[in-house]
RNA sequence: GGCGGUGUAGCUCAGGUGGUAGAGCAGGCGUCUCAUAAGCGCCGGGUCCGGGGUUCAAGUCCCUGCACCGCCA
């Protein structure tokens, strides 16, 4: 039985992140599991490495584009091998074979009639050398990346034909429902694609980086067509066709979510178009938070992937990863829930178990794993082997965070088993029968979790089968119980997980998140002492406030400014309610540009704290009188 | 604006085919000692978003309203 699972190849004009880290061990952990349960696995990753992006950026360095893109490459490989992914295959789409294969494929669709030359036409921006679509357009006619203005402009360009396949796909979706997962994923790509699909641009004339179309070489291949077959390619397509044969379907495509309409729609299509038959899932995942706020650059460095892998271990941040969230959904990544895991979870229920285990058998049997009289313990033994059964259930639904959970109910029994059976009083009784029955169960427990945590933590698998004296890297025949030898020597090592210190982590990271919003503010123009005089901030008082109709935020206040009435449209509904404001002494800026908003004219503004998710009043003396100017 | 989803204990979420609400974490209390001050036990009475309906009986089905999210335009 095989089974071949990618991930998406990644852009080489980016440092990996943690968002590349999250898909890719995702990929590891079933590959590893797969391997594991006696199937012929097949890993892909890689690096997408074509693009004017990349031929630009190149320019700037003063690299050529595969220069600049084999000094990329390291650092994925070297973050890969960082993070035990046991990847079978590393494809770069400058790989000659691939070149190979995308050409044939291209060549073939236009004998065909799937691919045509035809005019794209959009709206160019010719500082960026970027083409943008309408919507994307600021005001519709600036660029969203410079503010400049844009060109129309035609280019010539081959199609593919996309439209053609518009219900083979939908019937496909039909016949495969869970072709795409999450479920919700796959609802939207079916309304999507019954909404109608165009034909797609699949080359570029604005830029040299890239495959050239063979039989018209001032054209490049452009990037889906490009990098989408490398799905093909990389498994032998072309050249290996015992390996192609073998391993084509793919079982599992991960990816994120963002370019879950490249792998839904178009892979497929091409794959029709092409002959091949169809993969079997495409599984998008969510995003990540970091700190409860929204992926920035800077935000970036907090969770960078060495840096976590060096601070808590691999197999910790692995754990994480996989644990927190469920797979298919967004989630936050911070490093107080990181090591509240890794003390909660890996620690005292796992790590500290094993110790105590290892502790006992030492004590109580010489330090070796005891001959009971009965392997079995239905208490224990039917639990495990239900844990077996779910956890491979959840893994071929991809549901990491499920399987981990269920791991976890087995090894919360054991903990409870040792309390409910404890060995101590047996051993103190001279209870010797019963004893070595209850620390085999216990034992033997502990290999099964070492075994079942293999795919997700292959690492701490390793060191916690070698305390139990075991050394085979776990396998098909392993999954079952009472497979420990008695009589092997039980060796005590080092805590499986050390204890971090979740306070002083918590309390280092909000400081440097602190410091890094600060550092754009201090960029920011300086002004003088005369600018703000311009400003003219005074205490006014609510005398009224009503709601805007139809609007959720927007507050109509009439406001006393101690020598006049005005009227002031203030976006703090969520927040406040017109009651409660009414009376109350609030900041006003009074020189301020009057605006219309929702038809009703707002004279000045009422200043408030934003952190970007509430809005807070700040709160005024008592006596302070209306009209007092701030300063 | 169209389509889809979500709204359950402080937090994160489970709750096939309808029958008087559960888990983990956090918090409180208790307890053992093999253990990384870990483990184990007990404690939550939550308008299951609001309203209406079907039913002997509804987080669980139907309608409607509200809020939030996703995809599309």
């Amino acid at each position: 039985m095989k089974f071949y699972v990618t991930t998406p190849i990644y852009y080489v004009n980016d440092v990996p992140h943690i968002g590349h880290a999250y898909t890719t061990v995702a990929a590891d952990v079933i590959a590893r599991y797969k391997r594991a349960k006696g199937y012929d696995v097949f890993f892909l990753t890689g690096t997408d490495e074509h693009g004017q992006k990349i031929e630009k950026s190149a320019k700037e360095k003063g690299l050529s584009p595969k220069e600049l893109a084999d000094k990329v490459v390291v650092n994925f490989k070297k973050l890969w091998e960082k993070f035990n992914i046991s990847y079978d295959h590393f494809i770069r789409t400058t790989d000659d074979y691939h070149e190979r294969c995308v050409q044939e494929i291209f060549e073939k669709l236009y004998k065909q009639g799937d691919i045509y030359l035809g005019e794209y036409e959009g709206w160019y921006c010719t500082p960026c050398e970027s083409f943008w679509s309408k919507s994307q357009l600021i005001d519709e006619k600036f660029c969203p990346d410079c503010r400049r203005e844009v060109e129309r402009v035609k280019e010539e360009s081959y199609f593919f034909r996309l439209s053609k396949y518009q219900d083979a796909l939908l019937k496909f979706y039909e016949e495969n429902p869970d072709f795409v997962k999450p479920k919700t994923r796959m609802n939207e790509i079916i309304s999507f694609v019954k909404q109608g699909l165009n034909d797609i641009s699949i080359s570029r004339t604005t830029f040299r980086w890239g495959i050239p179309v063979p039989f018209d070489p001032k054209h490049v291949i452009y990037v889906w067509f490009d990098a989408l077959f490398n799905y093909i390619s990389g498994i032998g397509y072309g050249y290996d066709h015992e390996k192609f044969k073998k391993f084509w379907p793919a079982d599992l495509h991960i990816i994120g979510k963002d370019i879950l309409r490249f792998h839904a729609i178009y892979w497929p299509a091409f794959l029709m178009a092409a002959g091949f038959e169809l993969p079997k899932r495409v599984f998008a995942h969510g995003w990540w938070t970091v700190e409860g706020r929204k992926m920035s650059k800077s935000l970036r460095n907090v969770v960078e992937p060495n840096r976590l892998v060096d601070t808590y271990g691999v197999d910790a941040v692995r754990y994480f990863l996989m644990r927190e969230v469920p797979f298919g959904l967004d989630g936050d990544f911070s490093h107080k829930a990181l090591a509240h895991r890794i003390n909660g979870d890996l620690a005292n229920d796992l790590g500290n178990l094993l110790f105590r285990m290892v502790t006992m058998t030492i004590k109580y049997c010489g330090s070796k794993v005891p001959q009971p009289t009965d392997k079995r313990d239905k208490e224990l033994e039917e639990l495990a082997l239900r844990v077996v059964e779910d956890v491979d259930r959840f893994m071929n639904e991809q549901a990491f965070h499920k399987a981990l959970e269920r791991i976890w109910e087995l090894i919360r029994a054991a903990n409870k088993y040792i309390d409910v059976k404890a060995p101590w009083a047996l051993a103190k009784e001279n209870k010797k029968e019963e004893l070595n029955n209850v620390l085999y169960n216990l034992l033997e427990t502990m290999r099964l979790v070492g075994v079942l945590i293999y795919p997700f933590m292959p690492e701490k698998s390793a060191e916690l089968l070698e305390q139990l004296g075991i050394t085979k890297q776990p396998a098909k025949e392993d999954f079952t119980w009472g497979l420990l030898e008695p009589g092997v020597e039980v060796k005590k090592g080092k805590p499986l997980f050390p204890k971090v210190d979740e306070k002083k982590i918590a309390e280092e990271i909000e400081k440097e998140i602190t410091e890094t919003e600060k550092e754009p503010s201090e960029k920011e123009p300086l002004i003088s002492i005369d600018d703000f005089a311009k400003v003219k901030i005074i205490v006014a008082k609510v005398v009224d406030a009503e709601r805007v109709p139809k609007t959720d935020k927007l507050l109509k206040l009439t406001i006393d400014t101690g020598s006049e009435t005005r009227t002031v449209v203030a976006g703090i509904g969520a927040q406040y309610s017109p009651d409660e404001l009414k009376g109350k002494k609030v900041l006003y800026l009074a020189n301020l540009e009057p605006k219309k908003l929702r038809g009703i004219m707002s004279q000045g503004m009422i200043l408030a704290a934003d952190d970007g998710k509430k809005i807070y009043l700040p709160t005024l003396p008592e006596d302070v009188p209306v009209g007092a100017r701030i300063r």
